[in-house]
DNA sequence: GTCTATACCCCGATAGAC
DNA sequence: GTCTATCGGGGTATAGAC
């Protein structure tokens, strides 16, 4: 008996994948407003009533796949975090390249100053992680990131996976602060309720200034990022990687993140 | 027979006219990506087949969409850089305040010192003018900032429209150059290459380091734009006016523009 | 320039047999 | 859990009369 029923979770865990692959595919060659049931049973063999089995609604299958990309970028973004922690923080070459666009702060001289740049590279590795994720989704990453899909309201489901790459740049903010302060110039005194208002909610220990430059610099990496993505930078930006890191170390030092020139 | 052909000139005007605001209105009920000519006809109490007179296929219409909708925060954006330019340059209160979010930066201190913030005031009253725009028309700007839409690929015809803002931009970068220099950190020496192209493409005058932070200012800019149109500020930032306008304010210094401090 | 009619497609969702 | 069948919509685009 609950051996059938575990062959029977299974497959059903496999089908929903399926699902989810196809309605991916859907998603690239479709957008999300065109989202159909129909079309992904079609493509997987399947007659259309036979899905509602699996999702009760259209909204509930971009719901997952919502989630889903929030997961996958949120984890990469984790994970370049982990990695660029255990690594990064003083040896010179990684011993394997995470990805391409994953390497360093620019070896400008002065390499053996203290403290190293190592929150600044930490910031950095997670942009490019952010930022290789979409450009190998970039449905997925118009899906999270882009316009809201029409007639579709988020359901709180999606509010936790959306945060995880907003809170891996707070982390290492707070790291950089509790292991050597942050440097940031006062704020001007209009934002001051707002700003204290951020660092409560998000960073009980951070400055406000920080609180909410970090929160500026998090919206204008994705603006980076969107940009590239949805083609605005088409004709202008030619080499886009080095223009992305160099952008990305620069935000990084927004929110108080030191490089290694002393 | 001129006044009879201009008098049917006037009438295909007015239909024209008269189905790209039906249209827009969809745009905000449905999306780009379902854009329908049938709906848009029946709303107007026409036939579909009567549309194609006016425009050849859903796309030619999305295009007139797109482009109008660039026309018009182009036009917003030089509005206001001229607006600021005229009447910002040293009195204090203006007249006629153009819209709510277009105030100048903080009146800290010092509001006597020479050169003023002039062209950082610029540049931030070019800001608070898109984003005003966006906010009055979120489903246009979804349009041309947000996800590309499927199977659709925006012709030449876009490419000038769609470049207003960003020369308004650069001009105010050029503008603050000539009159009084801006400031800089060096570049890193790995985006010099990039950099160099940028400027000579972009402003001639400009030093490289400035067009490439111009760039990386202008996509930041339409980041946090993006992320309060499309709800990724939701329960995170309050005030989104000021706290817009402060972060508008640190960008115009990312790119080199001086505030009143001296 | 507008109409009717038409060809030929798409969709979400449900009922009920197996 | 999958099937057929069905309801009741939707769409692009063209032909040809007026």
């Amino acid at each position: 008996m609950s051996a059938i029923r575990g062959v029977r979770e299974r497959a059903r865990i496999e089908v929903t994948a399926a699902i989810k692959d196809e309605a991916r595919k859907q998603l690239a060659a479709e957008g999300a407003a065109k989202l159909s049931l129909r079309a992904v049973a079609r493509e997987l063999g399947m007659v259309s009533s036979a899905l509602y089995r699996y999702f009760p609604s259209r909204d509930e299958l971009l719901t997952a796949l919502i989630v889903d990309a929030y997961d996958s970028v949120g984890e990469a973004a984790e994970h370049a975090h982990r990695t660029a922690t255990a690594e990064g923080d003083g040896r010179a070459a990684a011993p394997r390249p995470p990805t391409a666009s994953a390497r360093t702060v620019p070896p400008t001289g002065s390499a053996r100053t203290a403290p190293p740049a190592v929150h600044l590279n930490r910031w950095v590795a997670v942009a490019c992680a952010v930022r290789d994720w979409a450009l190998a989704h970039p449905h997925e990453y118009a899906l999270i990131y882009g316009s809201p899909v029409p007639g579709y309201t988020a359901p709180q489901a999606t509010v936790g996976p959306a945060s995880r790459v907003g809170l891996t740049l707070i982390a290492i903010v707070v790291e950089a602060h509790e292991a050597q302060g942050i440097a940031l110039p006062p704020l001007a005194g209009e934002l001051r309720p707002e700003a204290e208002r951020l660092a409560a909610d998000l960073a009980p220990g951070l400055p406000p200034a920080a609180a909410a430059r970090l929160v500026a610099a998090w919206s204008q990496l994705f603006g980076l990022v969107s940009f590239e993505i949805f083609g605005q930078f088409n004709r202008v930006v030619e080499d886009r990687e080095v223009f992305f890191r160099q952008a990305a170390a620069e935000l990084a030092r927004t929110v108080g993140l030191l490089d290694g020139h002393r």
